[in-house]
DNA sequence: CGACTTTGACCAGCGC
DNA sequence: GCGCTGGTCAAAGTCG
């Protein structure tokens, strides 16, 4: 399967030469602007969609490695590590993936905490300043713990899901040894509560519902389903809307750009009705 | 005043 | 049995 990326690079350079006024001029010049802005934008992209590939070439290799140890054990080793390395941020600023997955270390282990066996990994990029330990996700959550791990020297923060009473839903986050910008969620257990639109970003202490704005900045939406096995192309497909969504969210909210493009259309009538008055 | 966070203490599993 | 480690508890502090 080629992984496909989306060519969002739009072509700007439609720059009219009879055009030679002074709002001609500052026109062209912001369309430059965002002819580089552009182009800065699709190296970005281009970027991701390495990332996207690097990361499914070491997941299919990790996959053939994981069912060689099946056929020759006949059980799952208890002492794998599986996880870590092989969940990575796909995108940039303040966005995730899901790596729908059931530590089986945890759960071969410790029995105890067999009751919730549904465990899965999310990874939120947050800023290098940031020190806060909070990812926003759409549920409540009270935290009840922290400790510093053997493996990591930035501490581990223990929630449990406060949105509704008895609900069993657990999350451990802690940053990422190899990148501290990275905030790695563990999530068990699944909510017994109603569903819930999820929205992940970091940074947002004692996030609730009622308190979420969604045009505070980017978000990543998507269904949090914990531990189902989600479609390679399904989640192919939702990265590509994701990022197309982003590129017309970036260039529709631009202030700029919709009046450059305001004024090139309103200047390209007036060009056409004068035209045709002659 | 209630909800939430912080943090030291405690408990249980695991390896030696 | 003992020490190490991760996970949880609960009292004290903080905040709106």
């Amino acid at each position: 399967m080629e992984p496909t990326c989306v060519d969002t690079s739009l072509n700007l350079n439609v720059i009219p030469s009879s055009h030679k006024d002074l709002a001609g001029e500052v026109l062209v010049e912001e369309l430059r602007r965002l002819s580089s802005e552009n182009k800065r934008l699709t190296e970005r992209l281009n970027q991701v969609c390495e990332n996207y590939v690097a990361l499914q070439k070491h997941l299919s290799e990790f996959n053939g490695m994981k069912n060689a140890n099946f056929d020759k054990e006949g059980i799952p080793s208890m002492k794998r590590k599986v996880e870590s390395e092989n969940c990575v941020n796909l995108f940039g600023v303040n966005a995730y993936t899901e790596c729908s997955t059931i530590t089986e270390e945890e759960t071969f282990k410790r029995p105890k905490h067999s009751t919730s066996p549904n465990v899965s990994k999310v990874f939120v990029r947050t800023d290098a300043s940031d020190t806060s330990l909070y990812v926003r996700d759409g549920y409540q959550w009270r935290k009840y713990g922290q400790k510093v791990t053997r493996d990591n020297p930035s501490p581990r923060a223990y929630f449990k899901c406060s949105y509704a009473p008895g609900c069993p839903v657990k999350k451990k986050v802690q940053r990422s040894v190899e990148d501290p910008t990275v905030l790695v969620t563990t999530y068990e257990g699944e909510h017994n509560h109603g569903e819930h639109q999820t929205e992940i970003s970091a940074n947002s202490p004692s996030a609730s519902p009622s308190s979420m704005n969604p045009s505070a900045g980017p978000i990543a939406t998507l269904d949090f389903i914990p531990s189902k096995v989600v479609d390679i192309n399904a989640q192919k497909s939702s990265i590509q809307q994701f990022l197309v969504q982003q590129m017309a969210n970036t260039l529709t909210t631009d202030p700029n750009f919709t009046a450059a493009l305001a004024s090139a259309i309103s200047g390209r009538i007036l060009d056409h009705t004068s035209i045709s008055n002659r």
